[in-house]
DNA sequence: TCAAGTATTGCAATCGATTGCGCAAATGAG
DNA sequence: CTCATTTGCGCAATCGATTGCAATACTTGA
């Protein structure tokens, strides 16, 4: 691979010279700089970057850790934070932790031995599990923001949805809509006084008479027991508040195949606001919180961080607000009785007519 | 930050030593080896990878150069390949190349300037916009392998579907279901004698009598209007083969909301077996084309021109053969009469009773 | 014509690791 | 006890670029 020796040889310059014209140093002789570049151009030369970081100390490149890219929720904001991080001149350096997050700290380690400026980590729903690696990371002198909660005190800058006040919106959205019984379909609560649990009870409570049942859920199987378990109830709820608009979908999927219409006999409301939610049958009600704000602001506050390194106040919280998207999925309970449990006949799917 | 010199001071030993230490070379004894490592862990020494990489002239990583992380086609893929990479030892370096495609030379250039081992690239629906970049890139003897169909003599090894199959797959099920009336909605076609469009025509041609309709679109709007088009019709099709599921996602949600019935009125076909299309309602009927194999595929072959880089045989092709997921999304066609075309009232979403 | 000032360019150190080669010490054989 | 081996370790070169400082060439004014 050709160096920048060998154009300075061919150009009969220096390395120093053919170094400060190809960075359009104004130092250089305008006639020497255009020859230098041309030769660079024709010889199809490009900078070594490993050697050029080596020099500079610095990769001007981002590390960002998410657990999957699978769940739908990551991938628009990985664009997000890639276009933030490519328009401040920042390359992006991906990296999956795992759903298990056992590789948490070994992405760290592996961006710190990379010698990335600053990392932008994602927590997953087990929170932040490497706290001791990221420590240490910053501590050598590397920014760090989180995006998510985590619990205990946070050892660097973070910023986060505020889904407690989402939780919120949707219990008030549930009681002024008339319902009296619902229940919540997901994880347990993980995220301390801003879960989405704790708002939405909060919600709930403002409202006398309110009944509410958890149902703990992941996966596809969980959700299918869950969804059979509150049908099978004397008293089924009349609405369903899903931890994110995945557990939503599945819960619909399985609602479905019950022959239980949605929102007639239940509602049901997810959390993300995902894409996915808009092609689902009928289209899903959700709480959004600006992704785009998320993003910006994680990497903002990462690269201020870099600007001034001396500034070493104490770690900021950023919390992102809730909005209440209102669609298909969500109406006045039909009637007090309960759902009828006899499956329907004929084909399994909706159909308007 | 503290380098490799710090520890072999404290360790009392040369810079040499030390590094054979971390190393775990055998020509150091056990004992200082030993309190090498212990110093090195104490101090939370990490190696300075770009110092390495410059010395050892290699980065241990893989360029991933894709469209677009938003379209959930991407997501599944790059997890696959990030797995078999790292699996193999490999770092990832994830690049999204926009749908216009305008970068792809660019991201093609980063990852030379970083001094990637090999590139992945998977093209979009244009095809390989940076030819020139890739070959000038394979000159240079960085191995790459493309993803996906391009025009034309491919520069490089190449792994993609036999789309045509899958086209052809779905105009069998088709016919044998006894439509007669088909339209295919999506992009002009572009994957030469490997078009899904082929493979289709192909299909339908075994059945006399068949008649077809193309209908181009992209967004959300276009699928809009292409499916009132189709609706308008004196004759409208019986049968939609979307180009791709997210198509046939969009196409489902304007049915629906022009309250036609799927698949008594009319059945729909996606293409690549996106989980998308079981959440769908009805869920979807598509083609898949195994992106295990594709993934394994691509990362393969890449790692093998790597061990071997004096095997100049000609570039290969690898075709993954396609399978067609019937799901519900299509039957029978109910009748031959046109499908009714005033709105239905009440609720606009499906439900079962 | 000479001094002072400015515009260009090159020398050489530097970033942090790896590794071929040589030297010294320890071990073993005769 | 001497010489040949083996074992353990360090010297110094190297990867490819950047940059402070010194040096040279070239202007300009007196």
């Amino acid at each position: 691979m050709i160096k920048l020796a060998d154009i300075a040889e061919q150009a009969g310059v220096s390395e120093s010279t053919a170094s400060r014209a190809l960075a359009n140093s104004p130092r250089i002789s305008a006639v020497k700089r255009e020859l230098i570049q041309r030769i660079a151009l024709e010889a199809g030369y490009t900078v070594n970057q490993v050697a050029r970081n080596l020099r500079v100390q610095s990769t001007k490149t981002l590390g960002l850790v998410i657990p999957e890219i699978t769940n739908p929720f990551f991938p628009r904001l990985v664009q997000l934070i890639a276009d933030s991080a490519i328009g401040a001149g920042y390359r992006l350096q991906l990296h999956l932790s795992g759903v298990s997050q056992e590789s948490e700290g070994d992405c760290l380690a592996a961006l710190r031995e990379q010698r990335v400026d600053g990392v932008i980590l994602v927590t997953s729903e087990n929170g932040l599990v490497a706290r001791e690696a990221l420590s240490q990371m910053v501590a050598f002198g590397v920014p760090a923001v989180l995006l998510g909660w985590v619990s205990g005190e946070p050892p660097v800058d973070m910023v986060f949805g505020n889904d407690a006040t989402g939780g919120y919106l949707v219990a008030k959205h549930f009681t002024d809509l008339g319902h009296r019984r619902v229940a919540i379909l997901g994880a347990v609560p993980h995220r301390g006084p801003f879960d989405r649990l704790v708002g939405f009870r909060k919600g709930l409570m403002e409202t006398p008479g309110v009944t509410e049942i958890v149902v703990p859920a992941r996966t596809n199987e969980e959700v299918r027991l869950g969804i059979d378990h509150l049908l099978g109830l004397d008293k089924p709820p009349t609405a369903i508040f899903a931890y994110q608009d995945s557990l939503a979908a599945m819960a619909c999927r399985c609602l479905r195949q019950s022959c239980v219409s949605i929102p007639e006999e239940i509602s049901v409301v997810g959390f993300d606001n995902l894409e996915l939610g808009t092609y689902l049958c009928p289209q899903l009600t959700t709480v959004d919180l600006s992704m785009e704000q998320m993003a910006s602001c994680a990497v903002e506050t990462l690269l201020g961080r870099l600007k001034t390194p001396s500034f070493r106040g104490g770690p900021n919280q950023i919390v992102i607000p809730p909005q209440l998207f209102v669609r298909e999925s969500t109406s006045r309970p039909r009637s007090t009785q309960s759902i009828k449990k006899t499956p329907c006949e004929g084909a399994s799917h909706c159909a308007c007519d």
